[in-house]
DNA sequence: CGTCTATTTGAATGTACTCAAAAGCGGTGG
DNA sequence: CCACCGCTTTTGAGTACATTCAAATAGACG
């Protein structure tokens, strides 16, 4: 059960038996159903998900009620919106369920307890927000450089199998295009 | 001379005197010509620069030899390629100066030196890092759901004056759109 | 004053969107 | 097991946003 979320520590911290003790003690497993909703936007962001089996979506709906995804969270994921996780103050995005998605939380509270155990835990998050600047900035420049359909392939290779899982409709917003033209888009393609 | 960085660091966390000398000990001051480089990409970041006077970019170069501007670096802003910096693998920008600009530059030597002198530093660069995580998210989600027009204001209101003193081109870069393009936008908009 | 670069303007083009309709697909109930 | 319902995907026509290329104009700097 609790293999894969140690397997995911381990990727930048080694933790003793102690320190697996104290993260294994505050983990609250759930388990949401699709569609389900995680966190509301205007809601404060009270724990980070650790996505264990199936896939999240954070995303903003904008003033014409159109959903544009920032992320997805499969396997190994960490998913929340970080900006109100770490200020505690209304939260920008939604996050909900893609597919029936199990997932280990770690509220607030039981984080900072966490980074008061011991460093490697402040050490760990402090390296996953540092790669997420990272993605996000990378993404931030694709957006603005390349065409929708290199994104795509970007897409498709970073995610590999979550394009068989889900709706194209959640591509398509992943990649600030409307389904349609995902759609011609592929057409293009499949032609040449 | 120190006052505006030790008003930065006031910003989120409380150095005593000790803490103060040990920053100011370690700053390197510098000063680069207007367009003169500070970071080539494919080189490794090896230090983090603080804006007192002038302005840097940040900004990835494309096949096609067009510019991307991921961001600006003015008075009271950190500039580094975060990714290289940290990693201490080759750099994925450039930054170079858009006017004659005067920065205090940290080694990553520093820094680590600073990390250990006191939890305060790490806890300094983790928020700024945090913040960096959240602005890029946003602009993300921005660039691929918002016109020009609108992302063109969002800039106007973040960097005030910054407009009246860089050249166009650097704007539209920074907004992902072509030189003429932000210019005919602007043409429109006066119109109305 | 002249040169170099940045900005503007305009025409033609391309990329992506909107709207509408048809086709496909998955689940549910009869 | 099939028929129907709701939702997703495809297709197409018309449009809008943004680019490319070229040329004219304006500004900055030595």
């Amino acid at each position: 059960m609790y293999d894969l979320i140690l397997a995911n520590f381990a990727r930048h911290v080694h933790l003793n038996e102690d320190e697996q003790q104290a993260v294994i003690n505050r983990l609250q497993p759930k388990t949401y159903q699709r569609k389900e909703r995680v966190l509301n936007a205007g809601d404060i962001c009270k724990a980070v998900s650790f996505v264990v089996k199936g896939c999240l979506r954070l995303y903003h709906t904008d003033d014409n009620g159109n959903d544009h995804i920032v992320n997805f969270f499969a396997e190994s994921w960490w998913a929340a919106d970080v900006a109100s996780l770490y200020s505690q103050k209304s939260a920008f995005y939604a996050i909900d369920a893609l597919e029936d998605t199990d997932v280990l939380r770690l509220g607030i509270d039981s984080l900072e307890e966490l980074y008061s155990f011991s460093p490697k835990f402040e050490r760990f998050f402090r390296i996953l927000t540092q790669n997420g600047f990272v993605i996000y900035q990378r993404r931030m420049t694709s957006a603005m450089s390349r065409p929708a359909i290199d994104r795509f392939h970007n897409f498709q290779k970073l995610f590999s199998d979550l394009e068989q899982r889900i709706a194209q409709k959640y591509i398509a917003s992943y990649l600030g295009i409307t389904p349609e033209f995902l759609s011609t888009m592929k057409k293009e393609k499949a032609k040449r």
